[in-house]
DNA sequence: ACGCTGGGTTCGCTTGACGAACCGTGCACA
DNA sequence: TGTGCACGGTTCGTCAAGCGAACCCAGCGT
């Protein structure tokens, strides 16, 4: 759903408070047409909403804001550029700190379980569908 | 970089623990030129590493592994699934719980600052690149 | 010698991404 | 009254990527 080349990095740009389309534009470098698409499959997909507005002097047009579906997939997004300021360090983009408004503490994203152990990895989760088995794949060691 | 249509997907079965060629194909349906190029890609940016493996009586194949690169990206894909077992909820896809590994408890992953509170989403966060202040953008409300 | 299996490659077709050019509405200014 | 401009698109032709079906090859068991 979100696998078209450029649906995320839209919205990590609309996270970061990129709502207009010449900005999301300029902040991508992606072809008008491309954009014009990716935008609206994303609100029929109702990740984004097409809310007018308008700014004093100039006519009506419209921006592109976040619904809440869209807005629940702030922790993959962050995942994806916390992996990225870590390993993609140096390739010409500056990382991005995220810090609590108010409290100003950086911000970071952690598996926990809910008896409030940190998660390190896949090795130490087990994933069932449900509840029940997985079926006899290779999935008894996972991730290794 | 994860942009491919079927990266993301490859890397969970991974998480999954489903290794083979096969197993792959059989899970995601991928055509296997495709799975083949993405893997081979996959391999190249050093999220899995091709390594040998023989079954008794079998000759010697090789199967996809996770480097610490790839695993590295759990959180982001974790946090996909997530999104997925609550948005898309009855699209013919069981959710998958996953349960840490010895003490049982369902596994989730959530957004904390440095000081310990949880931060519920995007609002509750100011991204600074670096440090520095982001230029004049629509940045000063984000993602409303 | 033969066939089976896993892990591919090749082929022709369809879909998607791309940059450049064009369009249309409505404001500002002359 | 007309002209220019900026935003937010659409259209067009080209080129890359995804697709299923068919084919291929190494090596094992029989």
């Amino acid at each position: 759903m979100v696998g078209e080349k450029w649906s995320l990095l839209v919205l990590r740009e609309a996270f970061l408070g990129v709502r207009r389309f010449a900005d999301l534009q300029r902040a991508l470098g992606a072809p008008k047409a491309v954009l014009t698409d990716r935008l609206n499959s994303l609100v029929a997909q109702d990740l984004l909403a097409r809310v007018p507005y308008r700014d004093e002097g100039a006519r009506q047009r419209h921006e592109y804001r976040l619904t809440e579906r869209g807005r629940d997939l702030y922790p993959a997004v962050v995942a994806l550029m916390q992996w990225g300021d870590r390993w993609l360090a140096g390739d010409g983009v500056p990382p991005l700190t995220l810090e609590h408004r108010g409290c100003g503490e950086p911000v970071s994203l952690g598996l926990r379980c809910a008896a409030g152990h940190d998660v390190g990895g896949p090795r130490e989760v087990v994933a069932t569908p449900s509840g029940r088995e997985r079926a006899g794949e290779t999935a008894d060691t996972p991730a290794g």
